[in-house]
DNA sequence: ATTCTTGCAAAGCCTTTGCAACTGC
DNA sequence: GCAGTTGCAAAGGCTTTGCAAGAAT
């Protein structure tokens, strides 16, 4: 992990139950639920649907793609996941026991580097208050060149002269 | 528009044919692409492919939606319109001649209200320099309610009340 | 004359949805 | 047993693309 986690006194698991009984019509807890909420909980990594898809297969969870949008949408409306744009695509991170944070992305290797700047909510808040709008949220992304892409890049120029 | 336009010393169509004179290969300037530029530049708004589309019609320009769209990647390239992703979908607005800025978007009416903030800058790149990384570009949206949105709602309120 | 662009329709990509079978409560 | 969930395949929304006809240089 990037950032230590923040202290939880739940588990994903019982907090996703929590939610699915909280709503105004109950929802049920199913088994590819809880596989899907116990496969996605034991890393910390970023992800999208079809790679989550694709690892499960990996993992021998048979888990239809249906489901798995089905369930991803509920995790993020529970607060244990957060949705990211990106490049026309939705991404998805750990939200619940994980700091607030924004992303710096590479766009040669689409790594994903995570930063905290408390300046930043300041700022934002203070935009708001200007345009006497509303805030609920935000994105920032930055997106450029990662450090070992830009060596490697370098490598080849060198190589290229020779 | 939201702020003073920037000078600029070509109009947008011979910036464009600059560019497309200037490619590797270089690439024609066709009546489409004259009356696209035009049209596009003839108001300053936030638009996508869509929209666009369907003023063309209004306007009595009949411009094929491919045509739309490879002309739109072809600005963008040129430098005379920035591409801002939102809700999965492209939006576009002037780039040449107007000053670089980020947006405030109401998750009511979808309006774009663009704000300047030159600290920001600043942020990008101490954080970009702290983890080495070379910027090339940064996304940064607010979203919420705007004023107008927050009235209504306020008023419907109210009347839900009595 | 050559090569690039257009317009059409078809395909692509990601995501959502209708529906019958199934399952948690 | 009832209401909500699954899996499948089909549909949806936006964007890109193959190709024949047309236009720019």
């Amino acid at each position: 992990m990037t950032f230590p986690a923040i202290e939880v006194s739940q588990t994903p698991e019982s907090k996703f139950r929590e939610y699915l009984a909280t709503r105004p019509k109950p929802q049920r807890f199913t088994d590819q639920q809880r596989d899907l909420v116990k496969y996605i909980f034991s890393r910390h990594t970023h992800f999208d649907a079809d790679q989550l898809l694709e690892d499960l297969k990996i993992a021998q969870l048979n888990i239809s793609r249906a489901t798995v949008y089905r369930t991803l949408s509920k995790l993020v409306d529970a607060g244990l996941l957060r949705r990211i744009e990106l490049n026309g695509r939705m991404c998805y991170e750990h939200d619940y026991g994980y700091p607030q944070h924004d992303h710096l992305v590479c766009e040669s290797c689409h790594k994903m580097i995570e930063f905290l700047t408390p300046e930043l909510d300041e700022m934002l808040r203070q935009v708001s208050a200007q345009h006497q709008f509303q805030m609920t949220g935000h994105t920032l992304i930055i997106r450029g060149t990662c450090i070992e892409c830009n060596r490697a890049r370098g490598a080849k120029r060198k190589l290229d002269r020779i």
